[in-house]
DNA sequence: CCCATTTCTGACCATATAGTCAAATTCACG
DNA sequence: CGTGAATTTGACTATATGGTCAGAAATGGG
């Protein structure tokens, strides 16, 4: 059964067994929605029993719950790099870089994301409230600076922010089509660079930052 | 079988029950996927026992297979508008107006659209692959030719188009977040307006097109 | 009014699924 | 080893749900 080559703690073999079911998981509701999702589904693709499950989760939505915080997460970190630059041309280049790196290599959380925030947030509306009211204010009052110093157009900073996430999640949200309007094939990795450039270019423009031909 | 010229009143009857249980069922659909969808919650927002439902439509498949259909046949009307101008400055800010007016007036087909393409396009596959197919195929090739005319900037068309509809679409998709993000509150008449601006003059000046005549 | 056709509906069934549980197994540690 | 705690799991239950159906009710032409 299993090889004592390797000995893994308690809590380590715990946390293990948690991602495990918690990646799953993932993939089940992205694929099929919460209402579409189910255990057995999710505990066959982690390779465990169904009963297993609730012994980690006590009910669906406790799983489906962690899922959702968990990718919340990921969004927070991601939107860090908004911050590490001093000036609006690497902010939105460095967010968007990151925003799409994440939908390239995470499209399932964003799917989930997607499917909770469009059924109501029935789960992370205190989330949306809190943590990302106060990020986008934030946000929106550092664009607004920006372009007080006159350092981009004048556009309304919410509705930038908005085409930021809608653009960059479309990605994901949509990779399907997207793969299907690209001959059934996913995104090479020179055509993933053409979409960030792509991304950039137009939306870096359509600020009035003036790109001195850069590369992805 | 054959039905000689019947009466007009009972077709009229049927249309009108058929729209009914399709407007419920979009708006049942949207809210809690198919999946979480129930026949029973549709009818009773159609105000139609159940079984009447399978009386018209014999599945659960079958009736968000009709609400799937509709929803692409609005979104092909809307896209009629892009060939109805003979430049990209009105093609796409005429685009951008449609579109948004769909994401405002018809949230729900959005979400149901949206749900469907993140689940892989299980029942619209087929339409993915020949009319939206082609129809991206045309209109990048009119952006592709309005490039080389010179009337706007050099970006790729399929990223334009992506960006066309993830940021209009996300306006009904992401409806919930973004009344969160505005306190609470729908936007109002004035605020879809500056929505509608902001999104045309970025994407106008992010390709290149000096937006000389603003406004909604 | 009569009859054929269409429409409606309550009651019912088969199945799928979230969640339970107690017994079995494994683990940590002295 | 021995022991108690943590973990695993097959079998089970309760319930929700999609779909069926027979018969009632309405509809409309002759």
């Amino acid at each position: 059964m299993n090889l004592p080559a390797k000995r893994p703690g308690q809590k380590e073999r715990r946390r293990e067994r948690e991602a495990r079911i918690l990646k799953a998981a993932e993939k089940v509701f992205a694929e099929a929605g919460f209402g579409g999702a189910t255990m057995q589904l999710i505990a066959d693709m982690a390779g465990l029993p169904k009963a297993n499950l609730h012994y980690y989760f006590p009910t669906k939505e406790a799983l489906y719950r962690q899922v959702v915080q968990n990718i919340f997460q990921i969004w927070l970190r991601a939107a860090d790099v908004f911050d590490s630059a001093d000036g609006p041309a690497e902010a939105i280049a460095a967010y968007i870089d990151a925003k799409m790196e994440i939908s390239r290599h995470h499209p399932a959380g964003s799917k989930v994301w997607a499917s909770e925030v469009m059924h109501g947030a029935p789960v992370i509306q205190d989330y949306l409230e809190t943590t990302l009211t106060e990020w986008t204010e934030g946000r929106a009052q550092v664009i607004e600076r920006w372009i007080e110093e006159g350092r981009m157009n004048r556009v309304d900073p919410r509705h930038l922010l908005y085409m930021l996430w809608a653009t960059t999640q479309h990605y994901a949200d949509f990779n399907h089509q997207i793969e299907t309007l690209n001959g059934g094939k996913p995104l090479s990795d020179s055509q993933w660079d053409d979409a960030k450039a792509s991304v950039k270019q137009i939306i870096l423009a359509g600020i009035g930052i003036s790109d001195a031909g850069k590369g992805g």
